[in-house]
DNA sequence: TCCGATTTGCGGGGTTTCCCGGATTTGCGC
DNA sequence: GCGCAAATCCGGGAAACCCCGCAAATCGGA
């Protein structure tokens, strides 16, 4: 029976190109999702072998989305696919329990590998991952991810699309005022005083886009 | 006989998914670029009916090498295909001759839709593109490459900075007001409403660095 | 020289941010 | 089991932001 894949990119036109070559590799595309927070939302109605999940993503990225996505349906494979190479990108990745890791500019044969390799119980990693980002997370080396709770990033991600504290609890289901503990404590754990910092941030970190 | 088209876009896999599309659409994609000089260079060898270009490439965005294509091939149409829907960018693909602006977060028939409507010598914007872009540039307007002021353009630089107003205003040694009243204006010619936005945009310009 | 755009300034009002000091529940590790 | 961090919630207040409309001085170009 064809595995069956959760789809997100919040380019529609990306994600339909992205099933059309997954279903012509035989896969079964049983859920697509525009954001992070609808492939939560899918991955648990739907439980699928393998969620395919965009890094940058509106209202919940990518690596946040699998990791709740893992905590779900922990027989799910998450496969991460972006443009950045970057070691701390990989490394938060990997340890989020990701599987697979597949940089955009490889060939479409790479991320067909790639879900063939999770589906078996492998590892995958796009070639031009660096070898040193895999020792040092096969050596538990602390990397300097981000002082932030993924709560914490979801909001500051939200923020940093222009959303109101007020937008922010209605998206995340939360009180106003926790949206605004959240807020205040990013601020100060980052040391910023106002919204221009935790935007700048965001970007810094690839949450959003500029 | 099916129509030629040149697929520019440095991420392979999307690439190839875009491919996959137009395929099965039953258009013949002759020609794959990773950059927009390779864009440039297949297009004058293989000469596409229709060249299809994204707009953020290595080395030659598409816009620029939207240029060259069509001073080099004349008859053919370039479709432009991008995530910004800002007012510049779309103004100054139809300045450049582009002939279809599609948004990446549409669904794939739209760059299907496109592909037809240039064919048939006319122009396609996806939806979402702002009437007043149109009209603007019907009317022959200026493209308003930023439509700041340098006055402006100081006050966002300093709000995207960080800076609260009553400290744009002691830094240009204007009053809060003033201040204030530049500020406005710049969200009300963006079209933004919060200060996130316009970090954005900021960064987006190169005015600060993310 | 006169028009238009720019820059400057003001009043007032509603909303949001930022910060303060709390509190409870949950879950994880030791 | 105990502690600790995380996530949830609350009230209140000063400051900042956002929006509205209005108006004067300046300055470059038609």
């Amino acid at each position: 029976m064809a595995s069956r894949i959760l789809l997100a990119d919040d380019h529609a036109i990306v994600r339909q190109g992205l099933k059309a070559l997954l279903e012509r590799e035989g896969f079964a595309v049983v859920a697509e999702a525009d954001d992070g927070q609808a492939a939560v939302r899918l991955a648990r109605e739907r439980c699928p072998d393998v969620a395919v999940l965009d890094f940058s993503m509106p209202i919940l990225n990518g690596l946040d989305a699998a990791l709740e996505i893992l905590r779900a349906c922990p027989r799910a494979k998450a496969i991460l696919l972006t443009m950045h190479t970057d070691d701390h990108y990989v490394l938060s990745a990997l340890q989020a329990g990701v599987k697979g890791y597949v940089v955009k500019t490889q060939a479409s044969s790479d991320l067909v590998r790639a879900i063939h390799e999770v589906l078996r119980g492998m590892m995958y990693l796009s070639p031009g991952i660096s070898e040193a980002v895999v020792q040092a997370y096969l050596a538990k080396a602390e990397i300097p991810r981000d002082p932030l709770t993924s709560r914490e990033r979801e909001v500051l991600q939200l923020v940093a699309e222009g959303k109101s504290t007020k937008e922010v609890a209605g998206l995340l289901g939360i009180s106003f005022k926790t949206a605004e503990s959240h807020r205040t404590r990013i601020l100060k754990k980052l040391d910023l005083h106002e919204t221009a910092g935790l935007v700048r941030y965001a970007v810094r970190r690839g949450l959003i886009q500029p």
